[in-house]
DNA sequence: GCATAAAACGAACGTTCGTGCTATTACCGA
DNA sequence: TCGGTAATAGCACGAACGTTCGTTTTATGC
C-alpha cells in the first residue's frame, strides 16, 4: 500500500464512506441547528443531500444513531475549534478570556443555519429522558466544568478577585453567550453578540 | 348588556365550551413546555385529555391555530401573574426587581413539565419563519422592552448608575433567568435558579 | 478480469401525522 | 316539549414518518 500515492491519505478511516459520511454528518448538524433533532428526518436530510432515504439510513441504523452522531460530530469540531485553541494560552484568566471569546465568535459566525447546534438541542432534549439527552447532558456538564475550573485558576491566581465564585462566574459567562444566540434567532438582533461581549468583558475586568 | 347579570362575563367568548377549551390549553401550554410546539401532536394530546382526536381538532380549525392559542393563552397568564403583578410597585428600580423576581420565580416553579415555555417555543421557532415565529416575537420583544424600559427609568431616577445601559441591563438580567432555566433542564442542576438570583441582585446593587 | 464487499437504490411495510366529512349527543331558549 | 346549536365522536383520506428488504451499482484486491 506504501507503493501506491493515491491510497496514502486515508489511513485510519478505513472506508471511503468517510467522506459522505462527513458530507451526511455536516448537513445533520446544519439541519439540526434549526429544527431540532427531531426535526432532522432522514426523508428530508436525503433530500437535501440528493440521495435516498435507505442509502442515507445505511449509514447509522435507525435516527436515534444519527441524532447521535450528530451530536458527536459537532462536539468533536467544538473541541478542535476552542478548547484545544484556547489550550495554547497561559492557565487561568487568559485561558478562560480566550475560551469565552472563541466561543463568542464560534456561535456567532459558525455558518449554522439555526445558531448554536448545543443551543438548540439541549432546549429541545432537556426534560426527554434517553441517551441523546444524557450524551447532551454530559458533554455540557463538561463544556460548564472547564469553563468554573479556568475561573477557579484565574481566581487562585488573584487575577479575579478572592471573594467570587468560579462556578457562578461560569453560570453568567455562559448566560451572556447563550442569550445572544437566542436574541438573535427570535428577536433578530444581531448586536446581540456585542451586548454579550460587553457583559464578559465587564463580568472579567478585575475591579468589578 | 348591562341588563342582563348572567350573559355579562362571557361576552365575545360565547361558548360553554370555553371551560373544556381552557382544560385543552393548560394541557396543550404543559406539553409544548417539554415538547415543543411541533411535539405538541393533536394525537397525543387528546390522548392526555382522553378525548378524541377530531373532538379536539374542531376547537382550533387547524394546528398552526392550537398553537398560536397555546401560546396566547400563556401570554395571558404571564401578563397575569407577573406584568399586572409588578404594576403596583413603584416605577423604576423597586418595579424593575418585582418584574424580575416574579418571573424568576414563575419559571421556577411554574409547574410546567418542561420549563419555561417561551423558552422552549422561541428556541425552536427561533428560526423558522411564520405565523409562530412571528408572534412569538412580538411577545418576547415586548417583554424585553419592558424590562429595559423600567431600567431606563430606574437610571433616570438615579436608582441605577447613571453610566447604565438599559438595555443592556436587561439583556443580563433576561440571560440569567433563561440560563437557570435551562440549567434546570438539561443539567438538572436545581440550583441554577439561586445563582439566577445571586446574579440579578448583583446587577441591580447600586455600587456596582 | 473477476470475485467480493461496500454503498446506494427503489419499493414497500406499519404507524402516526394533520385534516376533512358525517353522525351523534348534550344543552338552552322558545 | 321541541328545535336548533355547539360539542364531540367515528371514520377515512393522503402524506410523511422510521424501518426493512432485495437488488443494483460502484469500487477494491487478487
Amino acid at each position: 500500500m506504501s507503493s501506491d500515492p493515491t491510497s496514502a491519505p486515508d489511513r485510519l478511516p478505513p472506508a471511503r464512506g468517510s467522506a459522505r459520511r462527513a458530507e451526511i454528518l455536516d448537513a445533520a448538524v446544519d439541519r439540526a441547528s434549526a429544527f431540532g433533532l427531531d426535526g432532522l428526518t432522514i426523508g428530508s436530510l436525503a433530500k437535501t443531500l440528493e440521495m435516498s432515504k435507505s442509502g442515507l439510513f445505511a449509514h447509522f441504523g435507525s435516527k436515534e444513531k444519527l441524532q447521535i452522531a450528530a451530536i458527536e460530530w459537532e462536539a468533536q469540531r467544538f473541541e478542535k475549534k476552542i478548547v484545544a485553541q484556547a489550550g495554547h494560552q497561559e492557565r487561568g484568566l487568559a485561558r478562560l478570556r480566550a475560551l469565552v471569546e472563541a466561543w463568542t465568535e464560534h456561535v456567532e459566525s459558525g455558518g449554522l443555519s439555526g445558531g448554536c447546534f448545543f443551543a438548540a438541542t439541549s432546549a429541545e432534549f432537556g426534560h426527554r429522558p434517553g441517551p441523546v439527552r444524557d450524551r447532551l447532558a454530559e458533554l455540557l456538564k463538561a463544556w460548564l466544568a472547564s469553563l468554573s475550573e479556568e475561573a477557579r485558576v484565574a481566581i487562585e491566581r488573584g487575577e479575579l478577585p478572592a471573594d467570587m465564585d468560579g462556578e457562578q462566574l461560569a453560570f453568567e459567562l455562559h448566560a451572556y453567550v447563550q442569550e445572544a444566540n437566542w436574541s438573535r434567532g427570535i428577536l433578530s438582533d444581531a448586536s446581540a453578540f456585542d451586548r454579550a461581549r460587553c457583559a464578559t468583558e465587564r463580568a472579567l475586568r478585575i475591579d468589578s
